[in-house]
Parts: C-alpha cells; sequence; structure tokens
DNA sequence: CCAGTTTGCTTCGAATCCGAAGCAACATCG
DNA sequence: CGATGTTGCTTCGGATTCGAAGCAAACTGG
C-alpha cells in the first residue's frame, strides 16, 4: 500500500515549482532583510508575530510552532533578539515554566525600517508577474493546503517517549 | 520611491500562506527522506536532478544554481555524497576546472528506494485537498513566478568585485 | 497528598551552512 | 604571446541548526 499512482505531470510540475519559488524568495528576501535592518528571516518572522500579537507577546511554544522552527533552536533566536534589545523574555505568571517573550519598541521601530523594502521586493519577485486573479488564486489553494498541513501531523511539537510510534 | 502601496490583503495572505506551507512540506519531507534513505532534502534535490539528466551528469555550478544552494555548501555536500558512493565526480575534459557530477548505480537505487514514501506524502500532504483544477492553478501560477525570478537576478551566482553595486 | 506523567524550556554536542579568501584554468585584448 | 580579467571550485572560519538529554513546574490518578 505504498503508491500505486506515481504522481501526474502537473502535479509532479507544481510540486517543484512550489520549492523553487520558495527557496528563491526566502534567499531574496534574506539579503533584503540583512541589509535593510541586520535580521535573519527567522528573526524577522519572530518579530512580525510578535508584532501583529495582541500585547506584542507570544509563549515561546507557540512562536516555534508558528514559524515552524525547533524548539532549541527557537531558544537560540530569542537569546539573540534579546541580546539586541528587540524582544524581552520573562516567565508568565500563571504558568511558572513557560516564557513570554515580548516586542520591545525598538523591535518595532526595527520592523517598520526594513518593512518598506521588504513590500517592495514582494512587489517586483513574487507579484509582478500575477495579476489580481492569480493571487486570489494562488491564496485559496496555499490557504486551503496549509489548514490541511496543520490538521493532521503536530509537527515541530514531536511527540515524547510516551505514544510509541506505532513500530 | 519605495513603498507607496501597503501590499494588499490577499497578497500578504498569499504570501504567507506560501512561506507557511513549503516550511511545513520541507520539514515533512525532510523526516521522510531521512528514515526511508537517510538522505537531506538537498541531497535528494541533487540526485534527482542528476538522475533526470541526459548523461546522470550535471557541473557543480549549474547543480548550485537549480537547487539553490551556495557553491560552498554544494561542495560540502557534493563530498558527503561521492563519500556514500552516490556519484562520482571528475573534471570535465572540455574546461578542465569544472567538475561534472554524475550518479551512480546506488545514487540511481537509493532514489527508487526513497521515491515510493516521497510520493505517498506529498500525496496525503500537499495534494489531498486540491482537485485536479487547484493543481493546474497553482502548476500554472508558479511556474509564471518562478520564470519571472529566474530572469532578472542571477541568483546564488554572486557578482564578483568588478560590477560595482551601485553604491 | 504522593508517584508517575506530561509540558515548557534550556544546555550540549555534532552537523550543516554561508561568505570571504584563495587558487587554477580559461578568455580577452593589446 | 603576456597582462588583466573572469570563471569554477575548494578551504577556512564562524554562525546557525537540530535532536537528545536534562530540569523544573504542572497535571493525574489513587
Amino acid at each position: 500500500m505504498t503508491s500505486r499512482t506515481p504522481l501526474d505531470p502537473t502535479e509532479l510540475s507544481a510540486y517543484f515549482a512550489l520549492i523553487e519559488v520558495s527557496s528563491l524568495l526566502r534567499h531574496a528576501v534574506e539579503q533584503q532583510l540583512r541589509d535593510a535592518g541586520d535580521l535573519s528571516y527567522v528573526q524577522f518572522q519572530l518579530l512580525a508575530r510578535l508584532g501583529d500579537a495582541p500585547g506584542g507577546s507570544h509563549r515561546m511554544t507557540d512562536l516555534a510552532d508558528g514559524v515552524v522552527y525547533s524548539r532549541s533552536g527557537l531558544t537560540y533566536q530569542a537569546g539573540l533578539l534579546e541580546q539586541a534589545g528587540l524582544v524581552t523574555r520573562a516567565s508568565s505568571p500563571a504558568d511558572e515554566r513557560s516564557v513570554t517573550v515580548t516586542i520591545t519598541d525598538a523591535g518595532r521601530a526595527r520592523l517598520t525600517a526594513v518593512f518598506p523594502g521588504h513590500i517592495e521586493l514582494l512587489r517586483s519577485l513574487l507579484f509582478a508577474p500575477l495579476s489580481e486573479g492569480d493571487v486570489a488564486a494562488l491564496d485559496g489553494v496555499l490557504a486551503r493546503v496549509r489548514d490541511h498541513m496543520r490538521a493532521a501531523p503536530p509537527r515541530s511539537a514531536g511527540r515524547r517517549r510516551k505514544d510509541a510510534p506505532s513500530a
């Protein structure tokens, strides 16, 4: 019960295009962010998420899940951001073991510093060749896929010793 | 002349969805490949490209460009693949300084070993929630974007000292 | 309330990644 | 042909990444 149908050409093509586009986009964005505000891609994503959040804060775990990052990796990045004064870390009052990360004013300033260039890059690189309808279609399809992916596998949480891996 | 239009909601949503989907997909695939054939994602991509190539071989630079990887990173990965006996490296006769990487039978065997699981994963994770039309639309739009991206910036080549960076 | 489990985060070690610098083989131009 | 680039790859050093292991707080059943 492995693979009866070998994936038709259009599927293959779409898959490759997806990987290629995201790779190219990622590299370009990475460079822009580095130049404009000395931020890595993950750091930008983290700040952006915090900036959007109600109190400007999130738990470590939620951030890791959100940006699809390992927990240890997030600890490292949070450390860097804290050193740079862009976020603060504090254990939450309700749950002593969870750490709440909060964006600082400097963090918000950094965001506004890199945003214009970021937008500009997306325009010229990603959206330039697309019509309004294309964008809507892309958004619709990808949102559906994302929801589907987020549903089943708890990604990044990585079950612990308990629930045996079926084997 | 930076960013007059702040990117409409659909564009933002599509962008986020693209990043999120590719991240989730990448992680899932990475794990599958590791389990099924002890390959990293890049290694798989490299083998796949070589497997498709006419003589089963490519130049280092073309591979690097193809998978959007740094040249030094590719040197490292090629070394690993060579050690594992999945590819061979030889300087090409025509141009003494360029190195031609060729997939071995063991390399092809490894590919066929991981392929079924790979396909299966793509089916269940990426294509499951999509109709035939969705896939076609996705492919069309992304292919257009990819071509656009590949056109302008020579990515990964990184100009050398010559052509001054405008500044 | 106490053992056993789970959850949230960090530390640790090893692997990977990239850019800068270096080196050798081509190419161009006088 | 010699000087001056240019191209293709590798080495080097440092930064980043992840998984496994560790630790403490919270939850669970008895």
